[in-house]
DNA sequence: ATCCGGATAGTTTTT
DNA sequence: CTATCCGGAT
């Protein structure tokens, strides 16, 4: 079983008596030891799938995870085994204890534009980048499970003052509107377990194992969450590396590394250092590099995949001709080697940086792909649907009530809405349930009222048909009749519709499959949904240059890498600098090079644009700490390389037989 | 509802 | 400086 790894990876999958914590370097095979452990727990331990749990931090990590444990263990099944996000699994939690903390199994969970809403609709109108700010203080404070009591002794400017003024009444309105943030679905969980001893027993005896995947990105809410469910026994394994903790901004703490070592005396820690990934060139500058850091683990990477060409660092006058030259020499490269557009990636700190590179790549005919960018839950034609589903399953979701009443528009506009929520906000109770009484017909025309409880009778309808019926057919139905498609066509330009038209029919045509395939009604479907960023249609065989940010890179791997704009105030980053948070931007970096599989090209310019005028910039400082030994310079004023003219000549023939 | 002008910020982002 | 966002005015 486990005789395809190498000796660290095994022992690390066979490690079972007691916390383990698996330091893996980038490249390293963490994937292969938290799947090969998950086979030997069940299959030479004879655990049962289902007390086995294998958590990571984004879905696509859980898929994948899930994808290769299946493969592993052909001929068993795995059904019940848990291979989720951290919140997931605290989805699930709460659900079922939903009770323990007051709120019923089928609430709502919100995304950041809601929680914006709330946030202006309590704060009584502020900007913008207060409403921000707030949300961020709060999403904190949560994240450090940090109770509005204390948040309040902790507020330090006028922002976060604010913030933990409004603190409780964010959670109340939360509460009313039977509805949870993501850092709920974390910090409930931690709540529920401490209060109540009967609910933590339950869960530490259906999950017996825990696997924890990028351990170096738990915050403290996370790190507690497993502290309680692994107990005394500290039945788990944690898989980190500390030399790629790049989200440290966002309350992951690295102490949480610290932490395990002092909680779990007996931690026994295991370093992967064999990289199966790079050249040993791109290693050894990665490791000089890191060791600029003050470290808790040394970790030496190496390979068995020879040296390797140098690193290449290429300087350019502008952010237009930097963007142009990668262009070109991918254009050139890929000609001259017969490699596809897919071996490339371009990655950069910031996210502007991709404009110009976007420019570039059209101008050479190149075509690419750029990760990240608007989620499709976010895109408003979905939320529009999702919407009527959160009002299907929580009729007390008043933000999914004021979206879908008023979406497509039905007669009924802010006046009514407004009489109707005084009323609903006298009575503490809902907006769907203030329709439904008799006292409410005092505050509105009868015509009005008519046209709110004609939407109530039709979601009661359709809620009724939600339950018992097949998932596709009745979401389908739905969205047919409240007239959908014809709305979208009247108020957008035709092109615009279309595009939206099609991403509702790909969003209900994905929610009828996912019916069918888990036997579910649309009710349960439904559920499952909020916590879904991606409907998984990235066409993997879609050959493009990856463009990425730097954060958005872990994880990932390419043959041939091109880092950009590597210089003094962008990599690091001027805030960080003026922050003294260079280590992380050291990581950042450290993260970026060792992404690379065969070649990895530098980047920087001599002028760059800040705040309006031309300034001339330094390279990073980062590029020296690579070992001037791994690195080769090409002068830009020498005659160009043989294999430089050989490239563009190949560029230039591959240019004329095109057009 | 829509358009225009002024103000404002111009790291990183998943769930 | 410039892109975006918000608010005010039509």
């Amino acid at each position: 079983m486990l005789s395809k790894l190498n000796a660290p990876q095994r022992e690390a999958a066979k490690y079972l008596d007691g916390p383990c914590l698996v330091l893996a370097g980038a490249g390293s095979g963490k994937t292969r030891v938290i799947t090969h452990k998950i086979a030997h727990l069940v299959i030479t331990c004879g655990m049962e799938p289902r007390n086995i749990a294998a958590i990571t931090f984004t879905n696509k990590a859980a898929k994948e995870m899930q994808e290769r444990v299946a493969q592993l263990m052909q001929g068993h099944s795995i059904k019940a085994l848990t291979v989720c996000t951290f919140h997931a699994l605290g989805v699930r939690i709460v659900r079922q204890e939903a009770k323990l903390v007051g709120l019923k199994p089928q609430f709502s969970i919100l995304d950041s534009s809601d929680i914006m809403q709330i946030i202006a609709e309590i704060s009584g109108g502020a900007d913008k980048a207060t409403l921000k700010g707030i949300q961020w203080a709060i999403s904190g404070w949560k994240n450090a499970l940090i109770p509005p009591q204390e948040a309040e002794k902790l507020a330090s400017d006028e922002i976060t003052a604010a913030a933990a003024k409004l603190y409780p009444a964010y959670e109340k309105t939360l509460r009313a509107y039977q509805a949870v943030d993501f850092d709920d679905l974390i910090r409930l969980p931690v709540e529920i377990f401490e209060n109540h001893p009967e609910a933590l027993e339950r869960w530490q005896n259906k999950l017996r194992y825990l696997l924890v995947d990028e351990y170096q990105d738990t915050n403290r809410a996370q790190y507690k969450l497993l502290r309680l469910l692994a107990g005394v026994r500290g039945a788990f394994t944690a898989v980190g590396d500390d030399d790629q903790a790049i989200y440290a901004w966002r309350g992951a703490d690295v102490e949480n590394l610290n932490l395990l070592q002092s909680d779990y005396p007996k931690l026994k820690v295991i370093k992967l250092e064999q990289n199966y990934r790079s050249t040993n060139r791109i290693l050894t500058a990665a490791n000089t590099l890191i060791a600029n850091n003050t470290k808790l683990f040394e970790k030496t990477l190496w390979s068995e995949h020879g040296m390797g060409d140098p690193i290449r660092v290429v300087m350019q006058r502008s952010p237009e001709a930097e963007a142009d030259w990668v262009a070109a020499r991918i254009s050139a490269h890929r000609f001259e080697f017969k490699t596809h557009y897919r071996d490339y990636a371009i990655l950069y700190r910031g996210n502007h940086q991709a404009r110009l590179i976007e420019q570039a790549l059209r101008n050479h005919k190149i075509s690419y792909v750029i990760s990240g960018g608007q989620s499709f839950f976010d895109r408003p034609e979905i939320k529009d649907i999702t919407c009527y589903l959160r009002l299907l399953l929580n009729s007390d979701d008043d933000l999914a009530f004021i979206r879908a009443i008023t979406t497509p528009k039905r007669g009924i506009g802010a006046a009514t809405l407004e009489a109707l929520g005084n009323y609903a906000g006298a009575r503490h109770i809902s907006l769907f349930a203030a329709a439904h009484e008799e006292g409410v017909a005092q505050h509105m025309s009868s015509r009005h009222l008519e046209s709110v409880r004609e939407f109530c009778a039709f979601i009661n309808r359709i809620e009724y048909r939600a339950n018992r019926e097949p998932a596709g057919q009745v979401i389908h139905d739905m969205i047919r009749a409240i007239g959908y498609e014809t709305w979208l066509f009247e108020n957008c330009d035709t092109r615009e519709a279309e595009t939206k038209w099609s991403n509702v029919t790909d969003f209900s045509g994905w929610i009828s499959r996912k019916g069918e395939e888990d036997g579910k009604t649309l009710i349960e479907t439904a559920q499952t949904i909020a916590l879904i960023s991606m409907l998984d249609k990235e066409d993997d065989d879609f050959d493009g240059v990856q463009l990425a940010t730097l954060h958005a890179s872990k994880g990932l791997e390419w043959p041939h890498v091109f880092l950009i704009g590597v210089e003094e105030g962008l990599l690091p980053h001027q805030s960080s600098i003026d922050n003294d948070q260079i280590e992380e931007e050291r990581r950042l970096m450290y993260v970026g090079v060792t992404r690379a599989q065969r070649s990895l090209t530098i980047t920087a310019c001599e002028k760059r644009k800040a705040a309006g005028e031309v300034r001339t910039v330094e390279a990073s400082r980062f590029i020296d700490e690579l070992g001037e030994g791994s690195l080769h310079r090409p002068d830009r004023n020498a005659p160009a390389s043989r294999e430089d003219a050989q490239a563009r000549l190949a560029a230039l023939r591959e240019m004329l037989g095109r057009s």
